[in-house]
DNA sequence: TAACATGTTACGGT
DNA sequence: AACCGTAACATGTT
């Protein structure tokens, strides 16, 4: 579920519990979540796809990959892999997640400019990156969570098509202006994804992702099972998205 | 309904 | 040693 829009969900819907106490930690973690108890949270924080639930000198980092879900006020059938009880029902359950802990503060440890839906997003730091890896695909430097931190499968496909430029196009290859446009829809996009999936309209509003035929000139859309270093799915369209090569 | 994916890390093999 | 491919995770969607 999660690319970067949908954490800022989370963030949004456990919110509320910024300021309040861990009564109880309870999950089949590694980690050593105990260490939460008796701890007040500070703010619920995130940086692309990760979610931060920040405490004096350290964070609990959830990182929900592929399979991870959280409940809020409630509890699926199965053991979470960390839940954080704060008494009178208050909850924050995740499961099938990655459990990390941060140490010190988190200004220390993120770049929030490279975060496509932080306010301190940069777009200029992340057209120096891209300019340091020409010979990256294109649909490879979108999906780089250093350069586009929350960026996902599905943002990647819809942005590319919507600047036209194909997947296994090479970012050297780029025209400068077609190289802002890219930074640019990163960031549009990922809002419009955050609003949409807000709506429950998100999936309806797919361009290429897991479609067929082109919205814009009917052309059967291309697909390739495991495009570029990443291996991921892409969907395009040969004859809209121009392939840029690179020398 | 079974298969697969909006993601990342850790391995093991080469 | 660096690189590559795959398993693992165990849920939500089609």
């Amino acid at each position: 579920m999660p690319e970067g829009p949908s954490i800022v969900i989370l963030k949004e819907e456990a919110a509320a519990f910024a300021g309040r106490t861990v009564l109880r930690v309870r999950g089949n973690s590694r980690e050593p979540i105990q260490r939460m108890a008796g701890c007040r949270v500070l703010a619920l924080r995130s940086w692309g796809k990760h979610f931060l639930v920040e405490f004096e000198g350290f964070s609990l980092r959830i990182h929900l990959l592929l399979f991870g879900s959280y409940r809020i006020d409630e509890r699926r059938a199965t053991e979470p892999r960390v839940g954080l009880d704060f008494g009178d029902g208050g909850e924050l359950n995740f499961y099938a997640c990655s459990v990390k802990f941060v140490e010190g503060p988190l200004d220390a440890a993120y770049d929030w400019s490279a975060d496509v839906m932080n306010d301190a997003w940069d777009p200029a730091q992340a057209r120096r990156k891209l300019r340091m890896q020409p010979l990256a695909l294109a649909a490879d430097a979108l999906l780089d969570q250093n350069v586009f931190a929350g960026v996902g499968n599905i943002i990647k496909n819809e942005v590319l098509h919507r600047i036209r430029v194909h997947p296994e196009s090479r970012i050297g290859g780029l025209p400068p202006r077609k190289l802002g446009e890219l930074v640019e829809q990163a960031r549009e996009y990922s809002f419009d994804f955050l609003r949409w999936k807000r709506a429950y309209v998100l999936r309806q509003h797919f361009q290429v992702h897991t479609r067929t035929v082109c919205p814009r000139d009917g052309q059967r859309l291309g697909y390739r099972k495991h495009l570029g270093l990443a291996r991921r799915r892409a969907f395009f369209c040969e004859q809209c998205q121009r392939l840029y090569p690179f020398g």
